[in-house]
DNA sequence: CCCTTATTCAACCGATTGGTTGACGTTTTC
DNA sequence: GAAAACGTCAACCAATCGGTTGAATAAGGG
């Protein structure tokens, strides 16, 4: 159905990719410090980052020499729907889940 | 980090797992069954529900001749709960919704 | 017992993935 | 303007993926 579900999820199944993400969570990186603590080619890392850049989950900005790497966690938004509509939460006030996704979701102005 | 994560993910970044995990929602189902919409071999299907298993996303259990295949919606869990403490919250207000996920994990007793 | 149904196994296939290396284009710095 | 820093491209590689087919195994039904 959702292509872009697919890249999203495919982007996420990779160890490398998800701790990417997690680095960019604090603060935007330039490409070369993204690599810095990885155990890997530059080469692989910008591999890595078009993938992430495919699936909407970062965009890149070229400013000077220097890429800048930016989270963008609005694509989280429709795999995370995707799951949550399922039985991710069974057990769970569901209601109340909803509740709270909406309002916070409101108040983010997506 | 976690193998498991890269296998949950995996798993979910196929379209037709997500459509056989979206049927199996609604009830247990034989493998033949879950093959009947799919215009695909039946062993295709049988990979695919291995690699569902292999993620912990459904269990397979056999009565006579027919294994049966149910939902095991608590897979999801971590996944979603990394995706959560994600991004996908960025701006909202990530404290409450911490609260709200310590106070509901919780309650479910995973 | 044989036949059918249910499912997996094994071998194979082409495409994709995750990595490497080395050359290349840009921008900055000296 | 030459050298260094930043990043990508292209070619290659082994491994995995998603599919096929055909044979094999297991369990029921006549």
């Amino acid at each position: 159905m959702s292509p872009k579900l697919d890249t999203v999820f495919a982007a996420l199944a990779d160890p490398t990719r998800r701790s990417i993400l997690s680095m960019l969570l604090e603060d935007d990186m330039a490409v070369t410090d993204v690599a810095e603590p990885f155990d890997m080619s530059l080469a692989a890392i910008s591999k890595h980052l078009i993938v992430l850049t495919s699936a909407g989950l970062i965009t890149q900005e070229k400013r000077g020499r220097v890429k800048w790497c930016k989270l963008e966690p609005n694509a989280l938004k429709e795999a995370s729907v995707w799951m949550q509509s399922f039985g991710m939460m069974e057990g769970l006030d569901l209601d109340a889940f909803e509740r709270f996704l909406d309002h916070e979701l409101e108040a983010s102005g997506d």
